[in-house]
DNA sequence: TCTATATACGATAATTTTAGTCGTATTTAA
DNA sequence: TTAAATACGACTAAAATTATCGTATATAGA
């Protein structure tokens, strides 16, 4: 319960390691995952997501690899978190209203004051201040 | 990720339904199960495990069930929580110290971080806070 | 131009966790 | 004595997570 995914501790993981280099050199998914004895598929999966979204660069090719893109202090761990597992909250209904009981449910309300003070919890956490 | 269980959901709208009764009146799993379209024999752990707790007070026999015990204003939903499903943490690692790569990893302390966040978010809310 | 090494990515398989059910025992009011 | 409630371990089902496979594309360097 109340747990990150693998995805999200691989991320973070790679992103802490390439922060520790010059900002323009690269780094491979297999050095990452060699180095931390990650599962590479998986990292790589992670590693081209992230690209996609911007978080990092990606240069194909041998010698090729990643580089940090964003500044990551610009970005909140809750917008980290939904790039790459999709909306944050404690329960679904927060988001999909199809939940068949929602009329006869008591606890909506207070979910939803839970929900919104993790939000504002990691709204106001920087990647930067996780991965330095 | 980062979602509660089904046991703690129905925990919480067992609790709250039976705050809105006098206190010494008892409810039945089957009231509440009917009431809110929840799987009766899954209520019924969650409630026997939150008597367990000393959470809400069991009368056996016809005509018994339960009756909350405790003064939710005193118990926080960390310790809520934890009673029902264990340590809370985002990740393994904050507890059990037998990640092979341990000495590897380089984001245990950055994720201790966060998990001290989140503990601290939830030992400042009461269950009370949630269910009123 | 060829080759080796890197990223890109959808599909699928394996594993783990969560959710739900079953069967039986115990308690007790009527 | 019976019926209706809690108590609880064992088991099954379903869902989510984690990991792998296969193939395509890009490109530096020989």
């Amino acid at each position: 319960m109340l747990k990150i995914t693998r995805k999200v501790e691989y991320a973070l993981i790679a992103l802490r390691h390439m922060q520790l280099k010059e900002s323009e050199e690269l780094t491979s998914t297999k050095e990452i995952a060699t180095r931390y004895g990650v599962p590479q598929q998986l990292l790589a999966k992670t590693l081209q997501h992230m690209a996609r979204d911007g978080i990092i660069e990606a240069v194909q090719g041998p010698a090729g690899g990643y580089r940090v893109a964003t500044n990551l202090d610009k970005i909140s761990m809750k917008d980290f978190f939904e790039k790459l597992e999709g909306p944050l909250g404690m329960m679904d209904c927060y988001f999909d209203s199809d939940c068949i009981q929602i009329g006869a449910c008591n606890i909506r309300v207070p979910i939803q004051r839970i929900n919104d003070n993790m939000r504002n919890l990691f709204s106001q956490m920087s990647v930067q201040e996780v991965t330095q």
